[in-house]
DNA sequence: GACAATGTTACAGT
DNA sequence: CACTGTAACATTGT
C-alpha cells in the first residue's frame, strides 16, 4: 500500500528505534517476492551496524557499517518490529534479528522485494541498480517549478499517468494522485503540455502539500498498512475523491466518479475537475 | 465465482 | 522513440 508518505512514516519510526542496533541474522522463507537478494551476501549481515535510515522513492534503505539493505512494500507490505521470541507472521518473507528484537518484512502478494547491496560496489545509495530510473523526489532541493514545468511540457502523458510515472516525479501512487488532481481541479484526463501557467503553480505546491499532509498523518490503512508497532495511519480518513465513488463531492456537492485508466482506478469530481 | 486492491514491468499496438 | 492499454505477478476480502 505503501506510497512515498507510508514509507516516510516507517522509516522514521525505524530510525529511532533501530539506529545504533547490531544485525544478528537474518532469515528467508522460501517464496520469491519480485526482486530478491543475492544469497551468497546473507552471511554479510552478520556483525553489521545500522548508521542510518533513507527512502528513495517507494523504497525504504536501511544503511549499515558496509551494506545497503533496500525493502519495498508492493501493494500488500508490511514492515514491523516485533519480539524475537514471537511466532513468525504468516507471509513473512525477511525477518533480521537484532538481540531481542526481530525486523520483518511481511507481504502476501509477494509484489515487494528486498535486495542487499555493498557499499564497496555501490558508494551511495542513489546509486543502487534498482533506482537508475527514477526521477525527481518531491521533497529535495531539485524539485522545483522550473523542473517540474519542463516535465510536464516534455511528456505528453495525461496527468494522472503523468503523476504515477516514477520518471517524473518520485513517490506518488494510485491514492495520492486522485487526491492532487482534485486539490487542483485538474481532470485526469488532460493532457500533461496542456497545463496553463497557473495550474502548473498550483499542482507544483499541491504535490508537496498532499504528500506532506499524508506523512504527518502516519499515512493511509486501508487494508494491510501499519505502523512499525502494528498501529493504523489516519490518512484515509481525509480523503476527498480516493474510494468517494457515488458519494458527494465536499466542495460543490456533485457525485464523485470512479473511471479506469491506464489499468487502475482513477477516482474524481467531474464538476470540480476540468 | 467474479472482481478489485496502496506497485511495477513487459509487451503489443498505434 | 513515445504514448496507451493490457496483462502478469499472488493473495485476500467483498
Amino acid at each position: 500500500m505503501p506510497e512515498l508518505p507510508e514509507v516516510e512514516t516507517i522509516k522514521r519510526q525505524l530510525s529511532d528505534k533501530l539506529v545504533g542496533m547490531k544485525i544478528l541474522s537474518i532469515e528467508l522463507s522460501d517464496k520469491n517476492m519480485r526482486f530478491n537478494p543475492d544469497k551468497t551476501k546473507l552471511k554479510l549481515l552478520s556483525q553489521e551496524k545500522i548508521t542510518d535510515l533513507h527512502r528513495r522513492n517507494k523504497y525504504l534503505i536501511v544503511e549499515t557499517t558496509n551494506l545497503w539493505l533496500v525493502f519495498h512494500l508492493g501493494m500488500s507490505g508490511q514492515v514491523i518490529v516485533r519480539g524475537c521470541k514471537e511466532d513468525k507472521q504468516k507471509h513473512e518473507h525477511v525477518t533480521i534479528t537484532l538481540g531481542k528484537i526481530c525486523l520483518s518484512l511481511v507481504d502476501p502478494r509477494r509484489f515487494g522485494g528486498f535486495a542487499i547491496y555493498e557499499k564497496k560496489d555501490t558508494a551511495t545509495y542513489e546509486k543502487i541498480e534498482l533506482f537508475k530510473n527514477l526521477g525527481i523526489e518531491p521533497f529535495s532541493d531539485e524539485y522545483t517549478l522550473q523542473a517540474l514545468k519542463e516535465l510536464l511540457k516534455k511528456r505528453k502523458q495525461n496527468i494522472k499517468q503523468f503523476l504515477l510515472d516514477s520518471s517524473n516525479i518520485c513517490g506518488i501512487g494510485n491514492i495520492y494522485a486522485s487526491e492532487i488532481m482534485f486539490l487542483t481541479k485538474l481532470s485526469p484526463f488532460k493532457s500533461s503540455e496542456k497545463l496553463k501557467p497557473a495550474q502548473i503553480n498550483l499542482l507544483y505546491k499541491n504535490i508537496t502539500k498532499v504528500l506532506a499532509l499524508a506523512i504527518e498523518q502516519g499515512g493511509s490503512s486501508i487494508s494491510d498498512f501499519v505502523h512499525v508497532n502494528g498501529q493504523s495511519g489516519k490518512m484515509q480518513d481525509l480523503y476527498k475523491v480516493y474510494s468517494r465513488t457515488g458519494q458527494p463531492c465536499l466542495v460543490c456537492n456533485s457525485i464523485i466518479k470512479k473511471e479506469t485508466q491506464a489499468g487502475r482506478s482513477t477516482f474524481f469530481c467531474p464538476s470540480c475537475q476540468k
